[in-house]
DNA sequence: TCCACTACTTAGCACTACTATGTACTAGTA
DNA sequence: TACTAGTACATAGTAGTGCTAAGTAGTGGA
């Protein structure tokens, strides 16, 4: 991954990773698979894995084991209402610092 | 400033203060006015001080040392032909990073 | 003299993404 | 049986970047 990216990433790849367990619990290694396929080729597993932890431990998300087919148990995690709430603040940052560069871009200086 | 504001500043405060940069040269304080004018009111010197040290390592912008009517000299930084490059790159990187998330917002998983 | 403002510097900390490696379970196959 | 691949999670160590805090230096005004 760009150096620029990954960077750029800090700050966002939690949010992201929230949004997308909005209204659909999710494991780790779907989660990664589903970030890998929506344009994040390169997210390392660990990445996401020490995220996980993060979220968990900061009480956004809760988490249910759940046997799988293949392999060991998954960890889904489902948005909780703490969640919920910490992405809508994401939500705001993100929209005001996207205003910010977008007024930039085009020579607002 | 808020932690989110903080991690996600990471990697777009450069962009920023490149994009400030372009036809415009600066010194330090200047930059660390115009941030905190235009919406970044707790911007640390520090924080300016030093990414200005990077750039500057990195090759991005030209220096030059002039006397201050009030103070020490200033170093105005210009941005040079390597610095309009990168900040092209930092361009296309936010755009990639701007359209995923725009879509997330908009639920498309 | 003291303070405020201008202007730059730097040591140490916190946070987050990456690298690399390891564990554990299942199924297919040679 | 032994090997390989795919699924699934965990973690120690590293790097990069923004913040905190403190300091140095110069000018001018109360």
């Amino acid at each position: 991954m760009g150096k620029q990216m990954t960077e750029m990433l800090k700050g966002t790849l939690e949010g992201i990773v929230l949004a997308l367990l909005t209204g659909n619990p999710a494991y780790g290694y779907e989660i990664t698979t589903l970030l890998r396929a929506q344009g994040f080729p390169d997210i390392a597993e660990g990445t996401v894995y020490a995220l996980l932890v993060r979220i968990e431990q900061k009480g956004l998300v809760d988490v249910e084991k759940r046997p799988s087919e293949k392999g060991p148990p998954r960890k889904v995690y489902t948005l909780n209402a703490q969640g919920t709430k910490e992405l809508d603040e994401f939500w705001n940052t993100w929209s005001f610092l996207s205003e910010r560069l977008e007024e930039l871009r085009k020579g607002g200086k």
